[in-house]
DNA sequence: TTAACATATAGACAAATATCAATACGAGGT
DNA sequence: ACCTCGTATTGATATTTGTCTATATGTTAA
């Protein structure tokens, strides 16, 4: 039930192309609401804000806050874990015997 | 490129949760559209169609025509590739030795 | 070729969602 | 206290998306 509801809740903070592209900033690297928005050149502050409180509300980043700024990081665990359900629910055919990711295939 | 194309791919089309409902009755299953419809029982068939289409676009399952009627199943080998697409683009630091999925909690 | 059945497509509509401008909130600094 | 800066929220709008009914397409059988 729990998994079934976070793969759903995952996939729908997926997919959307900008999510996408904040989540690749914030992999590997703390940045601030208005790092985000720079970096993004073509997206409003209100809309970079509200992409990350999807990605919060899916528990999918980290949050710091330090002085006025806050700071947001990817949770590359809450990312793999997510993964690992749907790889679960989706492929159990190819999970059976821990099947290294490595080896699977990438376009 | 072609990665990221489909990491949002993939997330659009396993985002509603009718379309997961389908993939799992897919999942090691071939089903004929009308065995669909009728397993879900609460969406007509052109939705049902509809759905198979978004999967069929986003290459996630396979078809085979028998008389009048077509079969899909999901197609697992593409979940698992997209699924290692998605750890490899957001989780890198957790694929760099090969995770095995066993190994990663699920809630 | 016509009829019956299975699936796909078209068109219409409603709900969800992404976006922005304007504004509120909150934390420092003056 | 006030002002400024960074972030969140609100309200409005446009786009996308899921759903249905009606219809078209395609396959098989009579």
């Amino acid at each position: 039930m729990l998994n079934r509801m976070n793969s759903l809740i995952f996939a729908k903070a997926m997919a959307d192309e900008t999510r996408q592209k904040i989540m690749l900033l914030l992999c590997c690297n703390w940045l601030c609401v208005s790092d985000v928005v720079d970096r993004l050149g073509d997206v409003s502050q209100p809309t970079v804000s509200h992409h990350l409180s999807i990605l919060r509300e899916a528990e999918l980043v980290h949050t710091r806050r330090e002085g006025k700024q806050i700071f947001y990081s990817l949770d590359q665990d809450a990312v793999a874990v997510c993964c690992g359900t749907l790889m679960q629910n989706f492929a159990p055919e190819r999970t059976k015997a821990s099947v290294p990711l490595a080896n699977v295939k990438v376009a």
